[in-house]
DNA sequence: TTGATTATATATCAGACTGATATATTGAAG
DNA sequence: CTTCAATATATCAGTCTGATATATAATCAA
């Protein structure tokens, strides 16, 4: 899940997981607790695939630690991950948020794809949530039940509505 | 973190598992998958402390299921759910829905507490992504990272103050 | 100077969720 | 009468969350 992160972060700096953990913390704010039991597996599982090398750094007078440097094949992995089309999983949003983090990394070409899909995949919430009102009107559910699933939709609809508006004036700056 | 989901479900229906997570599947939608291998276990759990009893149905010329009804102390504990504030975590917006969903069961009173708390949630959250901007520009990174990461932060201020607009409204709506 | 606290750094664990697959029964379509 | 879809439950590997444990070094107060 946090592969793209990790690698973009190392792009341009290597770093510790200690520090990258609390990098990362920074970003997802108070949601999400970014455990050390998730950064030092990854590490591993990133060394282990040759993306990244684990080096002991021993600066003077400071405890030893393991940095993180991005290789060759992590940068060919980080481009990958970039191009990949988003998978529709729970991370959804934030892996969109890496991938805008980390606009300055890639083409003009590939940023204007990438905003055109996370458009689609709002216009395509916002037709399924129009569908999931006319659904339910079909199926029998009691009335105050019902105007409540309505007004919880209509939460989504206006966070979608906003989400598009974004998008849509990202694209204009980037036509310019 | 679908414990409210399933007993306000169960309020006013009693099902079978096969049935809920079709239910909470339409309701989640395409971003996540509601997997068997967590709602049976959910069941069982519930099953275990009291919450809901789980009968076997044979219906005449159809195989039988495992139908879970709410017990009394069941409604107890969907009541306390519904008071104890939304803890942070990464399901906090889907909680927040859950309660939503159900506010047909409870008193006006709570559900005026219910929308200030969120109201609360998003406001800090607004404050806390104004500070992270501050901290950015203090930290010394380079000028294009810094740009987009600002462009990131403004997409969740925008999907905050949609949200707020619509828990405002709500609150007017109501106090009438 | 010593003692307590805080910051840096890594490791490990139980519990829970995700996505997938396996299996069995019944109904419907052709 | 056979294939396909729908109903129904079980199980699994991999991963994330939240928490705790451990160790070293720096800082600050008494």
């Amino acid at each position: 899940m946090y592969d793209l992160f990790v690698l973009g972060q190392l792009m341009d700096e290597s770093m510790s997981g200690y520090l990258m953990r609390q990098i990362l913390q920074q970003i997802v704010g108070r949601q999400r607790k970014i455990s050390f039991g998730m950064i030092y597996p990854l590490f591993k599982r990133l060394n282990e695939a040759g993306y990244i090398t684990l080096n002991d750094q021993v600066d003077v007078g400071k405890r030893s630690k393991k940095v993180a440097t991005i290789t060759d094949r992590g940068r060919i992995r980080f481009k990958e991950l970039m191009i990949q089309k988003v998978p529709l999983n729970p991370n959804l949003e934030f892996t969109y948020s890496v991938k805008f983090r980390n606009f300055h990394q890639i083409e003009p070409e590939l940023r204007r794809e990438i905003l055109n899909e996370y458009k689609n995949y709002l216009l395509e919430n916002q037709k399924s949530l129009s569908q999931q009102i006319v659904d339910m009107k079909e199926t029998p559910i009691s009335a105050p039940d019902l105007k409540n699933a309505q007004w919880v939709i209509s939460l989504k609809q206006v966070q979608m509505k906003a989400a598009l508006q974004w998008v849509d004036s990202s694209l204009k700056k980037f036509a310019e």
